[in-house]
DNA sequence: TAGATTGTTAATCGATTAACAATC
DNA sequence: TAGATTGTTAATCGATTAACAATC
């Protein structure tokens, strides 16, 4: 927080934290950076100072605790928190989303599901109603939702997320193939499922 | 290919490709590094950079061509080729890639769908017949298949993509929360969703 | 203490940006 | 031709890696 963490760093830390979560489950206590460095394919030095920048977490002649660093990571992710979120686009990005269980493992609760479409409104999908996208400035001025999904066709995200910011969402993860644009102090993370699968396509013509 | 093509620059590839879509469906047949620069917001530099590791696609004084270039950027991307894909496990998120119209667009043909749960296996999904993962290998020697989908659990992820790799896959787009690995010359995405989640926690919480 | 491994500074490497000559 | 804009070289910036002193 005092000096500022690059994006590239901030990209690796969940990495850290699945590792983590795999060697504990291993019923490894004890880790090294080397080691570390091995099994994840990072340089050494990098993990070392990458860990540095949220705090010294290691002990000199001995390594890191898994247990405390895992929780560490954890805190600096903010997956130490429970999040309220809702879903906005009952299409199959939506309904994949809205039943994935680890959400819930990991603090995202999803309270709701809103869809623009009549056919789909009142419908139940994986044990909610699907919401009335009418009845959303309604709901977000009556429920404390921390976040919100973006599974909408391209041409609402925009305007989905503006009504969202306004109405005091602080948080988007946008899955419509589109970038968002929100003013600062709001978080977004555009997914661009698509432009994985033509980096694909790309590397298998290499 | 002559000279190495840094990751940073693949990355962006998808970006140009999505961007000249958009300017192309309003019209735009002539567009200047600057004015990408300001739509997209990356510096112009970097983007005649960019554009000229594969070829000098614009015009002193003229600025590129919209539909040429748009073109060349599906050549490079792969995109104007098509490819045969079958996805792994018929779960929510497996559904929602067979289900997804706009990869068949984009030349991606989804022939069939697998599953090991007997309970599923027979069923239809978004009009196809759900496959035994058993007869995945006859399945590979009979039909001339270019990519997977990995869409199962972790635990079977690396099995999975090793059985796939054996039989001739050339490329994965692995959505199981696990990276896999496969020897030089196969192509692998993985995709990891939470872990765009977990930044974007982490970006709410700064 | 001796050995191990961190935290951190210094060196290297690569990516981004600026500048400008080439040229349409 | 004059103006515009590319392609490309040179300068800058930031990220990665190596090295090592601090210290458990």
């Amino acid at each position: 927080m005092s000096e500022k963490i690059s994006q590239a760093v901030i990209r690796r830390l969940p990495r850290y934290y699945r590792y983590l979560e795999e060697v504990e489950a291993k019923g490894v206590d004890k880790i090294s950076s080397s080691r570390m460095s091995t099994e994840m394919g990072l340089n050494a030095s990098q993990i070392r100072r990458d860990l540095n920048c949220f705090g010294g977490f290691g002990q000199q002649g001995y390594g890191y605790s898994v247990g405390k660093l895992k929780k560490e990571m954890a805190h600096i992710l903010g997956l130490d928190k429970r999040y309220k979120v809702i879903i906005i686009g009952a299409g199959r990005i939506g309904h994949a989303l809205l039943g994935y269980k680890g959400f819930m493992l990991e603090g995202f609760d999803v309270t709701d599901i809103f869809d623009a479409d009549k056919g789909k409104i009142g419908t139940d999908i994986e044990g909610k109603k699907v919401l009335d996208i009418n009845g959303l400035d309604r709901y977000l001025q009556e429920n404390a939702i921390d976040l919100a999904m973006i599974c909408t066709p391209k041409e609402h995200a925009q305007s989905i997320a503006d009504r969202l910011v306004s109405l005091g969402i602080r948080g988007i993860w946008n899955f419509a193939p589109t970038d968002v644009d929100v003013r600062r102090g709001v978080a977004v993370e555009n997914v661009h499922l698509s432009d994985s699968l033509y980096v694909l396509a790309y590397k298998l013509n290499q």
